[in-house]
DNA sequence: CGGCAGGCGGTTA
DNA sequence: TAACCGCCTGCC
């Protein structure tokens, strides 16, 4: 067990982060601390982050102290995982700029960021994800880390396990896979399996597209939190209504979003997909 | 019980 | 290419 802490470290807030829809095997701690539990690839963590000024007010002015007390990965690891080398308060500043529109989504999930995650642990959640809900993406993703992923071990009071390697899923067999509730998608996920050990790790969107089971909106997923494309604008029923209700699109011109984030967003497209459906979402809307 | 949840594949017009 | 439909599952 390794123990890393970052200072001064700004826009962060471990409930922006972790409920924004971007990651799944995260969880607070019970102890009513605020922390969360979970694991990255083949390593389990608790992650603590500490304001420096509790009541400071706007939240993304102050700088706090991230520690993480982890059963592996070293400091660069970690500090690319929470992408710490990149300039969230220079992000908002320029989507305020093209759309002041959006200033309420950016205060309040202000401590947003977007992980860096191992692309094809990304690739398999959001396969499972499709028309799927979040306590039970959840529960088929820690089943097939506890059967095809290898032991962590013992940390934080339970059992952990890395996230299955590719040619561990391409050898599971579907009856088994549909044995942990995986539903339909268990054929995609060995196949996804299957492809990513036989061939090169997808490089553009046209390939992943290519994957059995992963559609446009999995792809962009893939995009931004797997290959880090920000430009990368996931639509899903969520961001149908923020869009229909912020800008006016009929939910089902998808086309239309998609044009309208590319030419308004461009380049923190990804960004600003996480803001608004953090912000939407939280609220209930 | 039908409806639905962070869609997709397949078929049809 | 747009519009449907069925789909594993679990929860309401």
């Amino acid at each position: 067990m390794n123990k890393l802490i970052f200072r001064n470290i700004r826009d962060f807030d471990l409930t922006h982060i972790f409920e924004c829809g971007q990651c799944f095997r995260w969880i607070p701690a019970d102890d009513g601390s605020g922390d969360y539990i979970g694991a990255a690839g083949s390593y389990a963590a608790r992650i603590s982050f500490a304001p420096d000024h509790p009541h400071g007010g706007a939240g993304d002015e102050c700088t706090g102290t991230l520690t993480i007390e982890a059963t592996g990965g070293d400091e660069d690891f970690w500090y690319d995982y929470f992408d710490l080398g990149t300039d969230y308060k220079a992000i908002k500043n320029e989507l305020a700029a093209n759309d002041p529109d959006i200033l309420p989504a950016l205060e309040y999930g202000y401590g947003i960021r977007i992980l860096n995650q191992d692309l094809f642990e990304t690739i398999i959640s959001f396969i499972i994800s499709q028309n799927n809900n979040i306590p039970r993406i959840r529960k088929n993703i820690e089943s097939i880390c506890s059967v095809y992923g290898k032991p962590i071990g013992e940390a934080f009071g339970r059992e952990w396990y890395a996230f299955p390697e590719p040619d561990a899923l391409a050898a599971a067999e579907v009856d088994d896979l549909m044995g942990l509730r995986l539903g339909y998608r268990a054929g995609y996920i060995k196949a996804a399996g299957e492809r990513f050990t036989n061939c090169p790790a997808p490089g553009c969107r046209e390939e992943i597209l290519s994957y059995l089971g992963i559609g446009p909106k999995v792809a962009n997923c893939i995009m931004l939190f797997g290959l880090r494309c920000t430009e990368a604008f996931p639509i899903d029923t969520w961001v149908k209504h923020i869009m229909n209700d912020m800008y006016g699109f009929d939910e089902k011109d998808v086309r239309g979003m998609a044009d309208f984030a590319s030419e308004k967003f461009a380049s923190y497209a990804g960004y600003a997909q996480q803001y608004l459906f953090f912000f939407y979402r939280d609220n209930g809307k």
